[in-house]
DNA sequence: CTTCCCAGCGCG
DNA sequence: AAAGCGCGCTGGGAAG
């Protein structure tokens, strides 16, 4: 049963008495009405969700991090939802949705706004509010989701979209909660970090004392006395009078020059970033009570994966992880699924090789074994460099020998690439769409002169490449919804069992970190594992290759990662 | 003065 | 190492 959410008093007019905090409509599985609305009364909202709220029931509103926040706050929480706006979203842009009138409005509204209707606008403050601001009338979310309905029915692949959909929503729960719940952050052990590496902290606008230090040491050895090394500008120039040929201060192409000035600049740059991006303003900032709440924005990537706005929170870096650290008698359960993208891709293409090799923990090494002499290094950046688009350097040389063992897979990136370059649309496996083109890449593809119709291949070939990635991309983090999705409900059950194993405090497009009791830690990796196989048969159904995931128990989120390159 | 873009680097 | 995809944030610097 569906239950839709109004907020405001706008949905009940010529009512005597105090205006309603909200109004509930039931609604059966086809979205029409199947009992009269429920009126609350203000303050009581939260109570109302917590009687209604049942196993089977699924709360519809518009924009659930507006409304669910507030009632994480007063201590409810709910079973499902179904998210109106990131439903809305994903709708105007599926090639598998059908041509309902609602569809067609839909498009047609994103092509008169320009920018596609993707993050509803959300109001800075509405994490302030103690309760939900008004929305939408109930009427007009009745009507959308009995519309939205319908256009999943009518889908050509609706039990995909219908999944996508749940996947989704799940996700802003789990964001939402996330949000509330915080990461669980230790301030000291942070100023620590930051006092070894810059010294102690200087008064606001002042380099560190180790900063300074390296800036003062890097004019003498530039013999450039006045250079502000935080100014590319004036640090090339300096570098160019020292006679370091760079074409940019880049630090990997800094990295390919002996002078003794570069290991220098990436020191600086190295603790000049610790500084600025994660240093004391960033705790004053952002940590509060120990915790680091930032706001995660569900579906903000064209791709379908989360953004975050605040605190840079999908970007932490290693140096600072040390900080999260679990409270006093609880642990960190911190997973990780291994090289999802390529299982991702030989699931897409059901390509049989490629599953083989995906078999084992490690399916670079498989992939090494079967066709690069057991080099896993190779393996990978060949891999990488398919999923990618390279056409360079080693790993575009790699790619006609991947091509050979994996013909399947590859045909799938390669198609993906030929249908972007040609300005289609380029779908996930559960049906999320890539954007159109520009109307501007649209004509300049008729470009006449030779200098346009270079750069118009050269745009073509970069949206290739997007396409290309879009559809692994994409499909891994809807593998990765899913698996929160289920890990989510396997925890609640056993909370209500009486069991509070613990809480998701942290989602990182591939990886999980879950808060939890020591005493539950075995349990609790055993639910991570659990999920991921439960995601994998809900997306693919049977399928011969497994998505491995690799689970630590931890006291500190920086010793969760032994491998530093990327999986 | 404010606003915007770029270069650069952090994460996957 | 690689230079191919997707993001957010910062300071510098140019534009308004």
């Amino acid at each position: 049963m569906y239950l839709v959410l109004a907020t405001g008093s706008r949905q009940v007019r010529d009512r005597p008495g105090p205006e309603p905090e909200a109004c509930i409509q039931p609604a059966g599985e086809d979205g029409t009405p199947s009992a009269p609305a429920v009126v609350v009364p203000p303050g009581d909202l939260p109570d109302a969700v917590r009687r209604l709220d049942a196993p089977g029931t699924r709360w519809v509103w518009a924009g659930t991090r507006r409304h669910y926040l507030p009632l994480l706050r007063a201590g409810v929480t709910v079973e499902r939802c179904h998210d109106l706006l990131l439903s809305r979203a994903i709708l105007a842009h599926s090639a598998f949705a059908p041509r309902t009138p609602y569809i067609l409005g839909l498009q047609d509204a994103a092509e008169q706004d320009g920018p596609p209707a993707g993050q509803p606008e959300q109001p800075e403050q509405s994490a302030l509010f103690e309760a939900a601001p008004p929305g939408p009338p109930l009427e007009e979310l009745v009507q959308e989701l009995g519309r939205q309905l319908e256009a999943v029915a009518l889908s050509p692949l609706s039990a995909r979209l219908r999944l996508l959909l749940a996947a989704e929503s799940a996700g802003s729960l789990v964001a939402a909660e996330m949000e509330y719940a915080g990461v669980p952050w230790h301030t000291d052990v942070h100023r620590q970090i930051l006092a070894e590496q810059l010294g102690p902290r200087p008064a606001d606008g002042q380099r560190p004392r180790k900063l300074e230090a390296l800036a003062a040491r890097l004019r003498g050895e530039l013999d450039s006395p006045g250079v502000n090394p935080d100014s590319p500008q004036e640090l090339l120039r300096a570098l160019h009078r020292a006679g370091i040929e760079v074409g940019s201060t880049r630090s990997w192409e800094l990295r390919e020059h002996n002078h003794p000035a570069v290991a220098t600049v990436l020191r600086y740059k190295k603790l000049s970033r610790l500084h600025t991006a994660n240093g004391w303003a960033w705790l004053d900032a952002w940590v509060r009570d120990g915790r680091f709440r930032p706001e995660y924005v569900v579906g903000g990537v064209v791709t379908g994966r989360w953004a975050s706005r605040g605190g840079g929170a999908l970007q932490i870096p290693r140096q600072v992880r040390g900080a999260v650290r679990p409270d006093p008698g609880w642990k960190f359960v911190v997973a990780d699924a291994a090289q999802l993208e390529p299982r991702v891709l030989a699931a897409l293409a059901r390509d049989p090789a490629l599953a083989a090799a995906a078999r084992g923990r490690d399916l670079y090494q498989g992939i090494a074994d079967a066709g690069f002499g057991g080099d896993r290094a190779q393996a990978k950046v060949a891999m990488l460099g398919a999923m990618y688009g390279a056409t360079t350097g080693e790993s575009g040389r790699l790619l006609p020998r991947l091509a050979r063992t994996y013909p399947q897979a590859i045909a799938v990136v390669e198609r993906a690439a030929r249908t972007g370059e040609a300005g289609g649309v380029v779908s996930s496996y559960l049906g999320r769409s890539c954007p159109p083109p520009s109307e501007r890449w649209v004509a300049a593809q008729r470009s006449t002169t030779a200098q346009e119709q270079r750069r118009a291949d050269a745009a073509a070939r970069s949206r290739g490449r997007f396409t290309r990635n879009f559809v692994v991309q994409a499909t891994a983090a809807e593998w990765a919804l899913c698996w929160l999705a289920e890990l989510r409900r396997r925890l609640r059950t056993l909370a209500a069992e009486g069991t509070a194993a613990g809480e998701l405090v942290f989602f990182l497009h591939d990886e999980v970190v879950l808060h939890v009791r020591g005493e539950h830690a075995a349990l609790a990796c055993r639910l991570v594992e659990e999920s991921a196989a439960a995601a994998t048969r809900l997306m693919f159904g049977q399928l011969p290759l497994e998505f491995a995931v690799s689970v630590a128990v931890v006291d500190s989120y920086a010793e969760a990662k032994q491998d530093p390159g990327r999986a």
